[in-house]
DNA sequence: CTGAAAGCGCTTACAG
DNA sequence: CTGAAAGCGCTTACAG
């Protein structure tokens, strides 16, 4: 592979002056620029990353962290990363941790490696020892992205999952709901916790009793939708809507009520979180919270890139959502619904 | 962050020993060597993995290159990779073109920075240009897997995708199909030419007509399963079974016929190829080909590290699939069944 | 078993 | 506008 030197000996100049000629053309003379690039091209140069990266302290790369490839929700995020980052001339890569710590550990220790300059990451499910030191310093430069950690402070852009949830709840209630069921993400997980308090203060708001059988944990899978659901739907005193935390747990609702001859939205009604493709061409079509996740991956993106910079940005950006209404809610039946003066 | 220099001040040794402390233990002094090491624990130590690239001219790093994050068909794939990269002390990183040549060029300039090794390819939608030059020589250590190219030689590792479908098209036939229609994945695809292959084998070798207006192109997608179907079953004369290039499309086929209120297996068969995790869950469950993803992963990796250290291994290797036979596929309406001997 | 020295390929402060 | 020289942090052939 051809080097800097290669270049100076042909073009009759110093390393030197080749290095500003390539990175710095204004720095050096018209006739010399041209000089160097013609030989650049020549001898077919690639400049070497790791000795710029030695010299300069920094690769111009980071590292997005996920924790479960399969999980198709992070791709537009990730692409939306992507987009930004290439824009700002920085390279992404991705790491995925398949939910093992010791993995996830050696994607972070690439920044202490000079690897990259930094991570994002897409998980909140990091011990926070590995983030922060004793003394609640950052270890190295990260931010989540979609996740959050509540028991630390560390940049992230996400939504507002309370408010979500809480928007989400009251549409079943102004519509006469209440006997409204849920099925969480993990309780470990924040963005779950934050969604159920959501649900709590539209309840609370609107004086509905929370039957806290009906907050049932899932893991955001299909198939937690399907056998919580099986579970729900399986009794006499079934619930007339569920709110699910993710699409794909809705989307395994739908399948069980349609076994169990349940209709929706008639008998039940059915609201997801995300926006993923498939929520429109499900059946029936199901109303969910939409994501922004390009912005989302695009926002995280940016800040990591500013706080490289060290541009001092604004730690915590939150992310607007949408309500988006299809066919798998309607008011309940009439003889369940709320009497509720408006 | 420290450095070699630092623990070589502090053990009150070389730079040189230090290095060979940590590297190449046998080659020190006992003592020094647990001065050594106590000596970088103490400052923190951490190798500069660029500082070492640099001096070495290697990175023990690969970049597993797909065209698109989303398709969840490659996570099982990618893990394998990941297995057995890690236990050789490979890192690997992950590029996702996005279906754009520019960022897929982007991920292989990535040998000629020194930033990686090599490169493992997931997809074969990649001009032939970037792969090899005008000599026919690889621009860079690089192996495919799961698809392969055919106009030129690259090291490959995948399954035999004629035989494959052979023999779930002969299934089909034995059970007594002959209007079997075929939903592939796009044609410019050699995964999808050979599979076309592997029926027409099986069609020629049971001496049964192929209806040219019965292989519809596909793109692997859902939807494309969905709306070929509707196009393949919306007519009086509709094949009674139809053989998908892709459980996703197979799935599709299953929500139409459904719509259209065709019984499957009972009047249609639908075999699909993969055996993605949901095709154990839809309704009725998938009969399918089963491709070793974790093996291919492991192997092509294996590959490529084996090639990267010069053990010229062999550069082609298929593995074995397995037809699996689910609920979606009997034999046809007794009107509709192939007369032979067996 | 150990150290002094060179060198991987780049960039940049300094001097001219 | 240009060059000589130093240095980023490591490893290793060589000499002892």
């Amino acid at each position: 592979m051809a080097t800097v030197k290669d270049i100076a000996r042909l073009a009759g100049v110093s390393t030197a002056t080749v290095s500003r000629a390539l990175a710095a053309p204004e720095k050096v003379a018209e006739q010399t620029r041209i000089r160097v690039e013609a030989a650049a091209a020549k001898v077919g140069y690639f400049p070497n990353a790791m000795a710029r990266s030695l010299r300069m302290n920094e690769t111009k790369t980071v590292i997005v962290v996920v924790s479960n490839l399969a999980s198709s929700f992070f791709a537009d995020i990730i692409n939306g990363m992507e987009e930004f980052a290439h824009r700002r001339g920085y390279k992404v890569l991705i790491g995925d941790s398949n939910d093992d710590l010791q993995r996830a550990q050696n994607y972070f220790d690439l920044v202490d490696s000079k690897i990259v300059d930094g991570v994002l990451l897409l998980t909140s499910d990091i011990p926070v020892e590995m983030l922060v030191d004793e003394r609640g310093q950052q270890r190295f430069p990260v931010v989540m992205a979609s996740e959050f950690l509540t028991d630390i402070n560390l940049p992230t852009v996400h939504i507002d999952n309370v408010y979500s949830a809480r928007k989400a709840v009251e549409y079943l209630i102004v519509m006469g709901h209440y006997k409204i069921a849920c099925l969480t993400g993990p309780l470990t997980n924040p963005i779950s916790e934050a969604r159920v308090m959501g649900l709590r203060t539209a309840f609370a708001e609107w004086k509905i009793d929370v039957n806290e059988d009906w907050i049932l944990e899932g893991d955001f899978s299909f198939y937690a939708g399907y056998n919580l659901g099986r579970q729900l739907l399986n009794t006499e005193d079934w619930p007339t809507a569920i709110f699910c935390h993710s699409d794909e747990m809705a989307i395994g609702v739908l399948k069980i009520a349609k076994e169990l001859n349940i209709a929706v939205p008639k008998q039940l009604s059915v609201v997801g979180f995300d926006n993923i493709t498939y929520s429109e061409y499900c059946e029936p079509k199901l109303t969910t919270v939409h994501q922004p996740r390009d912005l989302i991956g695009e926002t995280a993106m940016k800040l990591l890139l500013d706080i490289l910079a060290d541009k001092k940005p604004n730690p915590e950006m939150t992310l607007p959502t949408q309500l988006i209404v299809r066919d798998s809610s309607a008011p309940p039946p009439i003889e369940h619904r709320l009497k509720i003066d408006l």
